[in-house]
DNA sequence: ACGACACCGGAGAGCGCTCTCCACCTCGTG
DNA sequence: CACGAGGTGGAGAGCGCTCTCCGGTGTCGT
């Protein structure tokens, strides 16, 4: 127990490591750092005062000289002014799709030592907070999730020249890197399948019109469907959510009732459409095939859903990785990641 | 655009804003720090400085000299060795649970410019960086939600001397703050209302009994209905997932065909059961009725599930609150929080 | 055997900020 | 008019770390 630490306050600094292992500041650095080459001896006489010191590294004084911190920004952007009484956080956390892109984020962050730090932008404020956040270099970078396509965040990061990689094209083009999926193809995917087993009279339930990835897996779907020689398919407009894809099923047998094959343009949506269809006494997938988007929930439904896989955690992965590669060389090209989905045959068609 | 500040390199610092502005380093700062008296004309010109120039404080180098982050680590701590090929982080963050905690945290932390840092803690190696993590001084403390009783954190993060809050009370005491929920009063709600609308034979379909609220749900239940005259009361072990839900109720009705009314530890798996009872032709509530607990996943289900809510948001953000309490004053006494449960009658019961 | 050169450890200068002194300057008061 | 109180701004010492120099030593080539 007797240590000749003076221990002056706090933790033990790398000073207190120095003294109690003979040598000096610097060469504790390296040999924590693994920076240039230290004798074996020395190397172990440090580790042993690491270790009867209890010595930690200073986050912020490492920080202060490095210019790195080790943590990016995971932020979800949206309209958080939007309709609905429910606060934004709300919304965000309870989405399994944010669960799976933090998953995928956490996953390759992880082994790496980089943290993610959690962030809402809702507001032109908070959208400035992240902003700022980074700025003060709080974090090295920052990934971003956009719930609409006109967000005004990946444009204030680029202006001020912020390190940033985005879930999904934006709207309107910035020289920012993102990873995208293939929306087109994926809803081609679901056309064929469709034709493929029969089906004459084909509907779909969209996203909201201001979702670049909703109008691209309508549009990819009307003009798989005009190939297979179906130039007119009825769609309605739901908002990803599982009451809106109920709702819209229930239009759509009401306003055509010899359907016999839905696309949904989330899995989500495509839940709430089975449970109107099984209201509706039409069996799935004898009198309606049901084919959903994303496979994110598609495991919990009766029957089990057919579905477009987008592999979020991969592409989340992805994204973590351009931007590290950002972050690591300031001349890292911007560069888009388009992601191919697969069709998931399950029962629902 | 002639501004006379040098630029030497990167962002500007509090010096450059202290030259533009003709003061010194310390007025600036207490300007950005509203401390002490600075005479009002003096301000106004530190503001314009800083407007002009774009100044952002430098986070690190605050927090060298304050010993404070302004982020709170968010820790998923749980078994990641156990069974199942899946990922820790899959896992966790597919679970409704885990948003609807973040969105408290988030809700709560937000409005007070403090940042969860997003860490899963599934190994002695990850436990021991989320230790070294807050050592490190890279967060003020750390948000504690623990997958099953025995989990080795809580005591480390206590022997390190850090301000931590866990959600719910460990297995074994330790002094540490946590927030919890009435677990066996929650229960004995769903036990009264059951007896209230005529059941006589009554089942349940518990948590996993490593799990100490799962003890507690099932225990309190079983108490209740004991109460009420029922003392034995049929129980199959779930694992809180869907699956578990359906299997335990197909068990339930085989054993005890003439089951009029279970309790089911949690609305994921009541879920499950609810398939499993339609499945059987059983109509809910006139043949079995069905009550969940938590109320997360209540209203996705067929038909509208009556539950036990827990108001997790709410006891997420109560958790901020004591650790942004410890943090503020270390003589902070370990303060637990029991929330009170209540019952929200929908169709299922 | 001597110079060259790699190698290795130490000294010291900051990184950008806060905060404690301390000097100054006004007032108010006796 | 002198003196002290109180309010205001500046100087400067760090916070704990990294990293560039530099000087000392060991090793090899010629």
């Amino acid at each position: 127990m007797s240590t000749d630490l003076p221990h002056t306050s706090g933790a033990p600094t790398l000073e207190d490591v120095a003294r109690v292992a003979g040598v000096s500041r610097a060469t504790v650095s390296r040999v924590i750092n693994g920076i240039r080459n230290v004798a074996p001896d020395i190397q172990e006489a440090v580790h042993r005062a690491i270790e009867t010191t209890g010595y930690v590294p200073n986050r912020a004084a490492r920080s202060l000289v490095t210019r790195r911190t080790g943590a990016v920004a995971l932020v979800v952007s949206g309209a958080g002014d939007a309709k609905g009484g429910e606060p934004f956080e709300s919304r965000v956390f309870a989405d399994p799709f944010f669960g799976r892109v933090a998953s995928g984020v956490v996953g390759y962050l992880r082994p790496r030592g980089i943290h993610p730090v959690l962030m809402l932008a809702d507001s032109a404020q908070t959208r400035d907070d992240v902003v700022s956040f980074l700025r003060q270099g709080s974090a090295d970078g920052a990934l971003v999730v956009s719930t609409h396509g006109e967000d005004p965040l990946p444009k204030l990061l680029v202006d001020a020249g912020l390190p940033a990689v985005l879930w999904a094209r934006p709207a309107r083009p910035i020289p920012i890197s993102y990873v995208d999926l293939a929306h087109r193809a994926g809803a081609a995917l679901a056309a064929d399948h469709l034709v493929a087993r029969g089906c004459r009279r084909v509907a779909t339930i969209s996203g909201p019109f201001d979702v670049p990835a909703a109008q691209d897996r309508l549009s990819g779907f009307q003009e798989a469907m005009a190939g297979h020689g179906h130039p007119y398919v009825p769609a309605v407009e739901g908002d990803f959510m599982p009451a809106s894809g109920e709702a819209g099923m229930h239009r759509l047998i009401k306003e055509h009732p010899d359907i016999d094959g839905v696309f949904v343009a989330n899995d989500l949506m495509a839940q709430g459409a089975l449970l109107a269809l099984r209201d509706l006494g039409r069996r799935v997938p004898e009198d309606v095939a049901v084919i959903g988007f994303d496979d994110s929930a598609a495991v919990a439904c009766r029957p089990p859903l057919t579905t477009v896989r987008q592999p979020m955690e991969d592409m989340a992965a992805e994204m973590a990785r351009l931007l590290l590669a950002q972050v690591a060389d300031p001349d890292f090209q911007v560069t888009s990641v388009i992601v191919q989905p697969t069709l998931v045959v399950r029962e629902s068609a």
